[in-house]
DNA sequence: TCTAGCTACTTGGTAACGCTAACTACCGGT
DNA sequence: ACCGGTAGTTAGCGTTACCAAGTAGCTAGA
């Protein structure tokens, strides 16, 4: 889509994957290719993969890594208490964005 | 709000000014204060101008200096059709995740 | 007069995040 | 032996918001 989504990203992507990983379990390549199937076209493969070792780090997800009989072990992410919680902060953080935005639009003509 | 809010504020604080731009013209200061009283506290004045800098030189909007009778000259910014064309594509790119992220939040409990 | 405080904008440096591009590595089929 | 699909890693870059300090005009009070 362009600049403007990728600047939007910023910050959104990391409650979009954290909300995956609270549905299930599921590791990079899988999360790459279920958000490239919901429209994210553009969103590039090492981006996911460093956000994942980002919340890895920060200690959101547990990870176990799994033999794959296609290709390289698979390290399979799923969110942990300290990621809800997290998760839930950025729910509350996104509904307040969302609000005035939808009131701007409203309000705006 | 915190690290959360400041992220997520990456590209959608552009639209926001815009968006108050297009409903009408406005100066640094004031909008500043309109974030402010909107509930955005911690954003901080000089993100505001920069941003505004920013979109003046991307010519999205058109600047007038308009002498104050309490400070320094003011410096607004309306709105002109690139910028109107450019908050269009916002909206559209914003309806895009906003629409992922509320199905995500539904499907994800 | 001088100072404090509000108004109004500017500038320089920092951190976080997503993008690009190239790379490693495992496996199956041709 | 090679190629394409699977799976993950790494280094450098551009953009954006934050922080902090500074400049400048005006008014009111000591």
């Amino acid at each position: 889509m362009g600049k403007q989504m990728t600047e939007m990203l910023k910050g959104t992507l990391e409650g979009i994957v954290l909300a995956i990983l609270s549905g299930r379990s599921a590791y990079g390549y899988e999360i790459t290719a279920w958000l490239r199937d919901q429209g994210f076209t553009d969103i590039a493969e090492g981006t996911i993969y460093a956000l994942l070792v980002r919340i890895e780090q920060r200690g959101l997800v547990d990870v176990e890594k799994v033999p794959s009989e296609k290709g390289p072990p698979r390290k399979v992410y799923s969110l942990n208490a300290q990621g809800r919680e997290y998760l839930e902060e950025f729910w509350r953080t996104w509904s307040f964005l969302a609000e005035r935005l939808e009131q701007l639009r409203k309000g705006g003509q």
